[in-house]
DNA sequence: AGCGTTTTTGTTAGCGCTAACATTACCACC
DNA sequence: GGTGGTAATGTTAGCGCTAACAAAAACGCT
């Protein structure tokens, strides 16, 4: 008991006795069992975390975020992956429930049913969820840390009629089950009908990232190209934009182009390519403080905080979107 | 205990019972409590890995093929990162112990006493433990799962030679303690010196790694430009390439580039970055298949299989290594 | 020294599950 | 109807820890 009391609060035990305890505990190279630990304390130092991809550079970042700030409060990390599929996700969802963790940090909006009732349950079992990458103010089941996706669409939209283009394209990913991606195509969309400009819409092929890009150029470049495109990603504008390199097409001068994420590679190519930065790791680093803050509220006896945490996704206006409105 | 039967097998209870208990658990959403389970029968689900880095891609890339492979099982995975230190590395590795988990694989084979010490501890208590991403055919204390590092470098040296360059610089990571990056460019030079051929090595700056890249370039143009460059990784090689087609210098020409990772990026740039393929996602499966033969093994009381899988490197001759002894 | 107070250490029960064994139900057969 | 065998279900104890409480030790004060 004196040993159990000596690993959680060792000021509480005297002086001498934590010497030999502590020379016991390295001699024996004694490590607790956790489990032990949890099932006595109803406590678990585990944050579970359910994302689509783990070798997706955002959600690795926002994952990296997560992990920093709580990896020095002692909290464990238990990853589970979805591959985009709410089947999978709810699978995973049960799967890490089991582990009674300390929190609950879901990927989006869109779950099948009996996830939303593993995660309601969850939630008045106290423990926090967090649905992060998304923000929709009028849904309030769960805290939401991340940006709403049409206000983003919305805003590329805004951003090429500003620059004055009015031959637009834009190429949506190709994976039926992004959500998040689909719902910023739409937005773009919507606006870009109200506006009265042209509007063709592509898929990008379900390959490699950037190669999906040259083949989203090519295949624009078959049908006629557009005076100004925008991607789901940055990896998409990134491929396209070395395929119109090649081509001998100028970007932005007879192709602008509006990417989406603020990846390195953007600030890298020629010009520089616009794009919306949305900074996953502060995704992740939000995650953690609304839990840290939630858990003190707990343990205080006090409900945690409802309130959406919104990480405000900017244009980043670079070369490669320019169009006649803007000076060159 | 009947309801604890049906979870674990199934077929073991009767059909009307099953039907019972199904409608039963449905009904409340129960989820079993893994603690307990693990507490009673000494076996946890739990796979536990420890990287330096969550955010880069390589590293994201094998915990996907971990994933993939180890969730179907009904594995999950505890991830833990040390940014690089190998005190960090203790820590998580003393916090994941406490979980007793199925499996422990760590990354590379550089690590404190203490931890060297519950890596035994683990392995002689029969929980498998890894090394990933090293590989080191003398180095027999825990089975690896990788390549040879100063394998890659020598590799390296031998295609820029073969390819004719005689006046040739490194870019190491500026990262102190990325241990495998330092043995390839260690390796590197070695070879080099041995050839005679003219060589100097630079150390890229801690900072986004095509900026380093970049700045990388701008170092050597400053120092007077080698004939030809090997990078640490993609990343810089692509930071460079690009600077170098700002600066209006000709690669291969006038500056040949050989990269390492085999990233997106190698193989969108103009004419294509050649570097060396290890493919950090069959690293992850490979661990996976180690990892379910040596629990089977242990299962059916033999003891795992202690042979290293080497995951093979090789050389992607794209455009930019291309030197005088190779047809333009 | 004796008392109350605080600090330190110890005792007990139980967290929710499963291994091992015990019991009961069911079935076929003579 | 009784018997033997199997299938299905139930009982008990204990995994390693911690909450809650109990006891002992140390201390300050009169």
């Amino acid at each position: 008991m004196t040993v159990s009391r000596y690993l959680r609060e060792p000021q509480r035990v005297a002086g001498v006795t934590a010497e030999r305890i502590a020379a016991a505990l390295a001699l024996t190279g004694y490590t607790p069992n956790k489990h032990a630990g949890m099932l006595a304390s109803g406590r678990s130092s585990v944050v579970a975390a359910i994302i689509p991809n783990i070798a997706t550079a955002t959600f690795a970042e926002t994952v990296q975020g997560l992990s920093d700030l709580l990896q020095p409060r002692g909290m464990e990390l238990l990853l589970a992956s979805t591959n985009y599929s709410m089947q999978r996700e709810e699978e995973q969802i049960r799967a890490v429930l089991g582990w009674s963790p300390s929190a609950l940090v879901v990927t989006g909006r869109q779950h099948s049913e009996a996830a939303l009732a593993m995660m309601r349950r969850a939630q008045v079992d106290g423990i926090p969820v967090l649905e992060m990458w998304d923000h929709e103010p009028a849904d309030r089941s769960f805290v939401q840390v991340g940006f709403s996706h049409a206000g983003v669409g919305a805003m590329m939209a805004a951003h090429m009629l500003q620059q004055g283009h009015r031959d637009l394209a834009y190429v949506d990913s190709g994976l039926r089950e992004d959500f998040r991606a689909h719902q910023r195509a739409q937005a773009f969309v919507a606006a870009i009908s109200r506006s009265g400009a042209r509007l063709r819409v592509f898929d990008a092929p379900r390959i490699e990232p950037m190669a999906a890009g040259r083949a989203a150029f090519a295949e624009m470049q078959k049908a006629g190209l557009p005076r100004a495109v925008a991607f789901a990603s940055d990896n998409f504008a990134a491929g396209a934009c070395l395929a119109a390199i090649e081509a001998r097409i100028d970007v932005p001068g007879e192709l602008a182009m509006l990417g989406f994420g603020d990846f390195p590679i953007s600030r890298q190519l020629p010009g520089g390519i616009s794009t919306v930065s949305v900074s996953p790791y502060e995704i992740g680093e939000a995650c953690a403080r609304h839990l840290v803050a939630a858990w003190a509220a707990l343990r205080a006896g006090r409900a945690p905080s409802r309130r959406h945490r919104v990480v405000s996704p900017r244009i980043v206006a670079r070369q490669s979107s320019q169009g006649p409105l803007s000076p060159r």
